[in-house]
RNA sequence: GCCCAUGUAGCUCAGUCGGUAGAGCACUUCCUUGGUAAGGAAGAGGUCACGGGUUCGAUUCCCGUCGUGGGCUCCA
C-alpha cells in the first residue's frame, strides 16, 4: 500500500505533455487524470482512456499521454458505472450476510450481476434489504481507491479475508502485479476502472436472483447470483424498468393464452398445443414459406417420424446428440432395447431420399424442404414457453449441390432470409459465423475451409458479421442470424449451415458431366427457424396485433341490437365466402362492450352495423387502434380488405 | 440435470397462526335492445398439483415427485 501512496505523489519539477481533446499542454508529472478537466466537465466523467487504456480518474500521469474522457453516457462509461454498482452490491451483501464469499461480478449488456457463495442462497426477499444497504453506502459517498500490490501480497490478503474464490482467481492470473479496489472498509480484487466514489451510483435496482455455476461449469459449486441494473440517472432507470414491464405485458406465454393461440399441459412438458387461432397463424406462416419455396426452387417432402437407431449411427447423431433424443421401441419388442428414436433433425431423412437413386449433376442443386415434426429431449430446466420446446417444426430444408454451387446457394438463402424478415416487420438482422466446436465430425482443415466460404458469402453480400467461436453444429460451420425484436431482445431464428460430413457418412454421390463420381455438399438452412419459437417471438414483437394476412380473426362484425342480427350474420358470411376470416358478434351486449372485446382480441377490422347501416347496405368501419369510425358501402369494405397485401 | 422460488375455480389472485375455502374476470340463465374500450341480477364451478410423513385432524407443517417461473448449462 505504501507503493500505491508513493505513486500518487508527483515528483516536483518534472513535466509531461498530455493531449486532451486535440489540445496539447504540459502538466506536472503525477497529475491525476481528473485534474485535466474543469469541474463542470468532470461531473459527467467516470473514467478516462490514457493512450487507449481505460483508467480511473485518480490515475496519476507519469509520462506523455493522449487522454480521452469517458463520460457516464458512453457505452464504456455505462459499463464502468454498472461494474461499480456490482461492487456496491457486493459490499452491501457482505455487510448484511457475514460469511458470504464474493466471486465475480461483471457488467452485462443491460446491467450487472455478482455471483456469491453465501452460507444460504439468496431469495427475492433479500433484495429490498440489499438495495436499501446499497443506497446507504451510496449516500455515504465512500471514496473508491485503487491499490496495487504483488500477486503474492494479494493472495495473502484474500486468504486472510477468507475469500477462497478470489485466491483461486489470483492463482490463475499471469500478471505479477494486481489491483485491489477499496471503498470504506470493503475490498475486492478487480482490474477496474471504477467510479471515483460510491456517490456516483444514483440510480440502480436489483432485479432477480438465480443459481449459477462457478466458472459456468456444472461440475462446479452452485453459486447464488444477483442481477441488477444501473443507469446514470433515475429517468433512464425508470425507462429501462418500463421496458422490462412492457416485455412482461407482451410475454408470449401470457398473450398466447389470452389470445387463445396456444395451450400448455403438464402432461406434455415443452410441447405446445396450437389452438384453432394459433393454428391459423402457424398455417399462414407455412403457406407463406411454401409460396417462397416455389419462387426459390425448393421441393417439399414428408418424411418419417421414427427411425431405427441404425440411421442415427450412420448420421453421427448417436454419438453426439443421443442425450437429446427420445428413444423408444414398439410393443412387440421383448428385449427391452430401445431400438428406435424420434427424429431430432430432418437431415438424415433427406440424405436417404438423396441416396435412393443414382443422381446426376443435372439434378443439382436439389433442394428438399420439410416441415416435419422434430423432438428433442431438452433438459427440463431450459424449457420456456414457445421459445424453448421439445416438440418443434422447422421450415427446414437441405440443399444438395456441387462445391461450385455453394456460393450461389448461400447467396440465395441470405436473400430469402432478408426478404422474409423485412416482410415480417423486423428491421435489422445481426449475423454471426459459428465455427468449429469441441465435439465435431470431420477434419479441422475442412472446417477452416468451409468457415471461409461462409465468411466470404456474407462479405460478398455486404453483410457485417461477428465470429462466434466454437458454436458451430457438430457437422459443420453455420451462419447464425439474430433478429432483434420490438423490445430490443435478440433471437436466433434463421440459420445457414454447411455440411461436408453428412454426405460422407451416407456415401452420397452424383455423376458429373464427365461421367465421374463426385460427393455433393449439403447445406442445412432454415428461415423462420423453428415455427414455435418464431411464433413466440412474433407474438412479443407485435404484442398480438398481427398483420392482416396472419391475423387469426381478420374482421369482426358487431351488431348494435337484435333487429340487425341477420344483417350482421349475412355480412360476416359473405366476407367468409370471399375468403376472409370473419365472424359476427350478435350477443345482446352493449356496443361498447363488444368493441372492447374485439380490441382486446386484436381483430384488425372491426365493423359495426346498426339500423342506419342495415337500411342503406353500408357498414361503419373501425380499424384496430384506428381513430374515427368510417362509414362506407359493403363493396368499399371488401375492396379495402382485398387491398391488404399477401406476401410471397 | 443443478440452484432458488412457486403450484388454491378456465384466468388473475385473496385466505386458513392446523379444524376441508373466497373475490374479480370468464362461463350458464334471465332482465336489458344499447352507436364505438366493461349495463344489471341470479346460478354453476375447487380431492386447495400429486404421493408419503407428523398430528385427534393437513389445503396449511415436513419430505419426495411432477409442473411452472428466474437463472446456470445446452441450443433452434
Amino acid at each position: 500500500m505504501s507503493q500505491a501512496q508513493s505513486q500518487l505523489s508527483p515528483q516536483a519539477g518534472s513535466e509531461i505533455t498530455v493531449t486532451v481533446s486535440a489540445c496539447t499542454r504540459k502538466v506536472p508529472k503525477g497529475t491525476r487524470v481528473a485534474d485535466l478537466f474543469d469541474p463542470e466537465q468532470r461531473s459527467r466523467l467516470v473514467a478516462a482512456r490514457v493512450n487507449g487504456k481505460l483508467v480511473d480518474l485518480s490515475y496519476p500521469l507519469e509520462q506523455d499521454a493522449v487522454v480521452e474522457p469517458v463520460s457516464v453516457d458512453s457505452p464504456d462509461g455505462l459499463a464502468i458505472l454498472r461494474h461499480s454498482a456490482a461492487h456496491l452490491m457486493a459490499q452491501a451483501v457482505q455487510s448484511l450476510y457475514p460469511g458470504t464469499q464474493v466471486t465475480i461480478g461483471p457488467a452485462t449488456e443491460d446491467g450487472f450481476y455478482y455471483d456469491f457463495a453465501p452460507p444460504r442462497p439468496f431469495t427475492a426477499e433479500d433484495l429490498p434489504k440489499i438495495e436499501q444497504r446499497m443506497r446507504e453506502l451510496a449516500a455515504a459517498d465512500l471514496k473508491v481507491e485503487r491499490l496495487e500490490m504483488s500477486r503474492e501480497e494479494a493472495i495473502e490478503l484474500f486468504e486472510r479475508m477468507g475469500e477462497h474464490y478470489k485466491v483461486e482467481i489470483l492463482r490463475d492470473l499471469d500478471e505479477p502485479r494486481v489491483s485491489v479496489y477499496k471503498q470504506g472498509d470493503w475490498m475486492d480484487l478487480c482490474r477496474g476502472p471504477h467510479v471515483p466514489s460510491t456517490g456516483y451510483l444514483k440510480a440502480f435496482a436489483l432485479l432477480n436472483v438465480a443459481g449459477a455455476y462457478w466458472r459456468g461449469d456444472e461440475r462446479n459449486a452452485m453459486l447464488s447470483r444477483i442481477y441488477g441494473t444501473a443507469f446514470p440517472d433515475q429517468a433512464a432507470l425508470k425507462e429501462h424498468l418500463a421496458l422490462l414491464e412492457l416485455a412482461r405485458s407482451r410475454d408470449h406465454r401470457k398473450l398466447g393464452r389470452e389470445l387463445e393461440l396456444v395451450l400448455f399441459d403438464p402432461r406434455a412438458p415443452g410441447s405446445p398445443f396450437f389452438l384453432p387461432k394459433g393454428t391459423i397463424l402457424f398455417n399462414e406462416l407455412v403457406a407463406y414459406v411454401r409460396r417462397l419455396y416455389r419462387r426459390y426452387g425448393f421441393k417439399e417432402v414428408i418424411t418419417p417420424q421414427l427411425f431405427r437407431n441404425e440411421l442415427w449411427r450412420t448420421s453421427g447423431h448417436w454419438d453426439l446428440f443421443r442425450d437429446a433424443m427420445f428413444l423408444t421401441t414398439d410393443g412387440e419388442n421383448k428385449t427391452g432395447e430401445l431400438d428406435y428414436a424420434l427424429k431430432p433433425m430432418n437431415c438424415p431423412a433427406h440424405a436417404l431420399i438423396y441416396a435412393s437413386q443414382k443422381r446426376s449433376y443435372r439434378e443439382l442443386p436439389l433442394r428438399l424442404a420439410d416441415f416435419g415434426r422434430l423432438h428433442r429431449a431438452e433438459r427440463s430446466g431450459v424449457l420456456h414457453g414457445l421459445t424453448r420446446v421439445r416438440a418443434m417444426t422447422q421450415d427446414d430444408a437441405h440443399i444438395f449441390c456441387t462445391m461450385e454451387q455453394v456460393a450461389e446457394e448461400v447467396d440465395a438463402n441470405l436473400k430469402m432470409v432478408r426478404e422474409v424478415y423485412q416482410t415480417l416487420g423486423f428491421e435489422r438482422l445481426e449475423l454471426k459465423l459459428a465455427t468449429m466446436p469441441q465435439e465435431h465430425l470431420g477434419s479441422e482443415e475442412t472446417w477452416r475451409q468451409t468457415e471461409r466460404m461462409l465468411a466470404e458469402a456474407m462479405e460478398r453480400n455486404g453483410l457485417e458479421f461477428e465470429v462466434n467461436p466454437g458454436e458451430g453444429a457438430f457437422y459443420g460451420p453455420k451462419i447464425e442470424i439474430y433478429v432483434p425484436d420490438a423490445l430490443k431482445r435478440k433471437w436466433q431464428l434463421a440459420t445457414i449451415q454447411l455440411d461436408f460430413n453428412m454426405p460422407e457418412r451416407f456415401g452420397l454421390e452424383y455423376v458429373t458431366s464427365q461421367g465421374s463420381v463426385q460427393r455433393p455438399v449439403m447445406i442445412h438452412r432454415a428461415v423462420l427457424g423453428t415455427l414455435e419459437r418464431f411464433i413466440g417471438v412474433l407474438i412479443e414483437h407485435t404484442g398480438g396485433a398481427f398483420p392482416f394476412w396472419l391475423a387469426p380473426e381478420q374482421v369482426r362484425v358487431l351488431s348494435i341490437n337484435e333487429r340487425v342480427e341477420a344483417y350482421a350474420l349475412d355480412l360476416s358470411a359473405r366476407l367468409e365466402r370471399l375468403g376472409f376470416r370473419a365472424s359476427a358478434d350478435v350477443r345482446s351486449e352493449k356496443l361498447g362492450f363488444k368493441v372492447r372485446q374485439a380490441e382486446l382480441a386484436k381483430v384488425p377490422y372491426i365493423v359495426v352495423v346498426g339500423e342506419r347501416e342495415a337500411s342503406t347496405g353500408t357498414v361503419s368501419l373501425r380499424k384496430l387502434k384506428g381513430e374515427k369510425a368510417q362509414s362506407m358501402s359493403v363493396d368499399q369494405l371488401v375492396d379495402i380488405l382485398k387491398s391488404e397485401p399477401l406476401p410471397g
